[in-house]
DNA sequence: AGTGTTTATCGTCAGGCAGACGACTATGAT
DNA sequence: ATCATAGTCGTCTGCCTGACGATAAACACT
């Protein structure tokens, strides 16, 4: 059968980006103003459409570069600078999710260390990082006090749906290390822990099973005192990708 | 800004579906014969075009309905019959996916127990319940010992990418519970497992742990003996999702 | 009726891991 | 010198799992 144009209703095909990052204890998110209707004015989340030679994988590289100067962490690769986890999420069509036409978005979710201000296009005003507690209503205003609007589209719940991915994620991976610097304190990885699930960890407990789980952290030899206190191990992380037995989230 | 035709590439969207199921102590994928090119007389996942006013689950359950006769299992009304678990997979839309034009596929996987003979509009040699070693080419032939063509399409991938995905859920989730019928034994349960994972489980370790998950199994007080031995206690399952702790995949 | 086979179910025991928490170490700040 | 802060090493206890013995209740034979 040749290819039938009339037999299928034309979509457009964007990528989102839940990017994370932890930033003064807490877990944020970026977020963009939107500068043209609808919902201008409006938070949401960065994304463009899908060009007609991409990958979708591709295409959520080029947005996050474009957005954050992040380069993906290729696996194949792994002990570049700057690298940025990415991952495919989930893919939202609801037919009226945007009002101007049909869009499936496929979302993407992107872990990053924590990083200079934002550049949105080189306007700094229209990006910014935000804990995603206050991104997602539960505060109820901004980080000046003045009530924030709902995100823009249905992207409150893609967000959701990515800070879920993240902190059931760390559970069983080693996911977490992608929130850390190339060279990172195993207090700096437990602070990553307690801030994606705003919970307090036992250092000690905390210490022996990273520790004691073989191919997670390597030490690198150095030590560093940037958190104060006594001078702690350094260590990158190791070649396992998956955590066995896992992390085990306290109890609310 | 209006909308802009020229702005943006337009793609067609199709879910394609990732039927599981466990027949006869193996886990089985349901699998349809191409009528038409590109890649007619291969087998390939089902799957057809999302409509322009539907959601994309809601496109998943139509395609399953045609396919199989199976009902979406409303997580509303748990207590319906014949119900199939049915969730979001993952996105595939690899520019040269499709040779006859851009196409992105919003790949589901449905778990359902053990059916009659499937039926793909009406006909029934163009569908069927095959292993999925089998359709992953890692037995090299059919059923009737003629050589296996790989899947059509990238729908080798998109299958081992549902089949990992209900391994690794099955651990830490009830979903095994989607293979079996609304009342099922212990035993009954076990061996889902065990076709699943391809391992051989303890009978006195599951039972012991599957009994004792509050709210995992709950006892409806029959008993049944269609699986030969002494009479079983007859289960339904419970209200819980969520399997803590999971239940351990062992070593290969 | 007895014997074997199959499946279900209960119990026991040892090892491993996690939570709770004490103790000690090494730095900078006052 | 003293204190505050953070890191690291141990200990103890309880829970869960894996290994496996023992018993129970059906069916299929002889």
């Amino acid at each position: 059968m040749p290819y039938d144009p009339s037999a299928f209703p034309p979509f457009a095909v964007t990528v989102d980006l839940v990017v994370l990052t932890v930033r003064r204890h807490s877990l944020c998110a970026l977020a963009v103003r939107r500068g043209e209707p609808p919902f201008q004015g409006r938070w949401a989340l960065p994304g463009g459409f899908v060009r007609a030679d991409e990958d979708l994988a591709q295409a959520a590289a080029r947005e996050l570069a474009e957005e954050t100067g992040l380069c993906v962490h290729d696996p194949a690769a792994p002990a570049q600078d700057n690298g940025a986890h990415l991952e495919q999420l989930a893919t939202y069509g609801d037919p009226d999710r945007d009002p101007r036409m049909r869009v499936v978005s496929v979302a993407h979710l992107a872990l990053a260390p924590d990083l200079p201000a934002p550049r949105a296009g080189g306007d700094a005003s229209n990006a910014r990082w935000a804990p995603v507690e206050e991104l997602l209503g539960q505060v109820g205003h901004g980080r000046d006090g003045e009530p924030l609007a709902p995100l823009a589209f249905d992207h409150a719940q893609i967000l959701a749906d990515g800070v879920e991915r993240a902190r059931s994620k760390i559970e069983y991976s080693s996911l977490a290390t992608a929130f850390c610097p190339p060279e990172f304190t195993v207090g700096e990885l437990r602070r990553v822990y307690e801030a994606v699930w705003s919970v307090a960890l036992d250092p000690r407990n905390f210490h022996r099973k990273v520790t004691g789980t073989p191919g997670f952290l390597v030490p690198t030899g150095g030590t560093t005192t940037r958190q104060g206190g006594r001078p702690a191990q350094l260590f990158r992380a190791g070649g396992a990708t998956l955590l066995n037995p896992p992390m085990l989230r306290p109890e609310v």
